[in-house]
DNA sequence: GCGTGACACGAGCAATTACTCGCATACAAT
DNA sequence: ATTGTATGCGAGTAATTGCTCGTGTCACGC
């Protein structure tokens, strides 16, 4: 047996079968979105997909592997966005830079409504957090090396800075988009700037 | 059939049976944070509450009301204790009341570490989301007021700005709770002094 | 004491669900 | 063509779960 993705039962080697996993995947994705998580079962998944309930499990152990790739797949897609985003950026002087990411993760999460509903509305927390955490953190990481080496404040240290404002704009841009609220993204965008450069400004 | 509270199938009418309810729920908690969501069953409940699931379902129609029970009755707790710090503080000048305010939410939040775990971690978002949403907009509906009275900013709106307050520090304090970071209290209630101070500060 | 109705029980039903297994089919190499 | 194998099927199974119902018990007014 040669399984060479993690949570896969066997990988497939004949070329009608290469895509199945994938399949089985979007119809996943497609099936949490239309049922909702409480009644995702994976009958319901291998029906989507146009297969079997026996195919399906050709290819995942059980259940928890499924939507695991569901999760990590739609994650994937997510952050592969957002660092691009940024890195398209990444030149220019940081409070530009700042707003930029700021109207990218709008824009993002905005033209994938679906997934952020999924994300932190239908699943179980317990589920996503390994994923959210995980970028969360590199997030973080990521924001407070470079606060490290700009060093705009020494109030606080920038680790403090990065898991505050990560966390911060993460979850009021994610919270706008979910209950769109009475105000634009231009007023968000202004106020996530205002709070982020009061926060790094020197005493 | 005389139904007093809602989602009770009849309301006791011995003296043995007036504390059904509240021993069924106490269970539902407890299976809850011990069990997990998923693992939350009616018999478990009813095991837990040393009843049969027969008596369970002469006081709730479905499983739906035992845990809408036990999350409704949780979230009264944490926002009575929630709105009994800041009355207490009511007539001090705002940034005492805002200090207050933040340093006895993240009190609560310490002192029901399991309750936060339980809805920000273990419960599905859509579950819990009536009864945050409920919190929220209560809370932002008294901090606008609050705002349109004393008006300390013209920059934005109250109602916006009390949109924004809420969720920060809420969400802030829940995660500083459930995470642990590597800062201690004061330095995050120091800083969502600063952040709030800044937002509301007159240009 | 006795009768009545509230209360409690718990075995079990009906439905659902994750998962399997014996069999059929398509493909590739000989 | 034939054979070996990878792939796919789908009815079926064992287990779980929400919930019921027939039966029994207890409290209270008479």
């Amino acid at each position: 047996m040669t399984t060479s993705r993690p949570g896969l039962r066997k990988s497939p080697q004949q070329e009608r079968s290469k895509h199945m996993v994938d399949r089985i995947v979007a119809a996943g994705r497609q099936v949490l979105g239309e049922h909702g998580y409480e009644r995702a079962t994976t009958n319901r998944v291998a029906e989507a997909a146009g297969i079997s309930p026996g195919s399906l499990y050709q290819y995942f152990p059980n259940k928890e592997a499924v939507l695991s790739a569901v999760v990590d797949a739609y994650s994937t897609e997510i952050a592969e966005q957002l660092t691009a985003v940024v890195t398209e950026h990444l030149d220019r002087p940081p409070l530009e830079l700042m707003r930029a990411s700021y109207e990218g993760l709008l824009e993002i999460l905005e033209s994938n409504r679906e997934y952020v509903r999924l994300m932190a509305r239908e699943l179980p927390r317990a589920r996503v957090a390994p994923h959210v955490d995980q970028l969360e953190r590199r997030l973080s990481e990521l924001v407070g090396a470079y606060l490290a080496v700009s060093r705009p404040t020494d109030r606080v240290k920038p680790a403090v800075s990065a898991w505050l404002l990560v966390r911060m704009v993460e979850h009021l841009c994610v919270q706008w988009v979910l209950e769109e609220p009475g105000f634009s993204r231009e007023t968000l965008v202004d106020e996530l700037m205002h709070l982020s450069a009061a926060h790094l400004a020197p005493t």
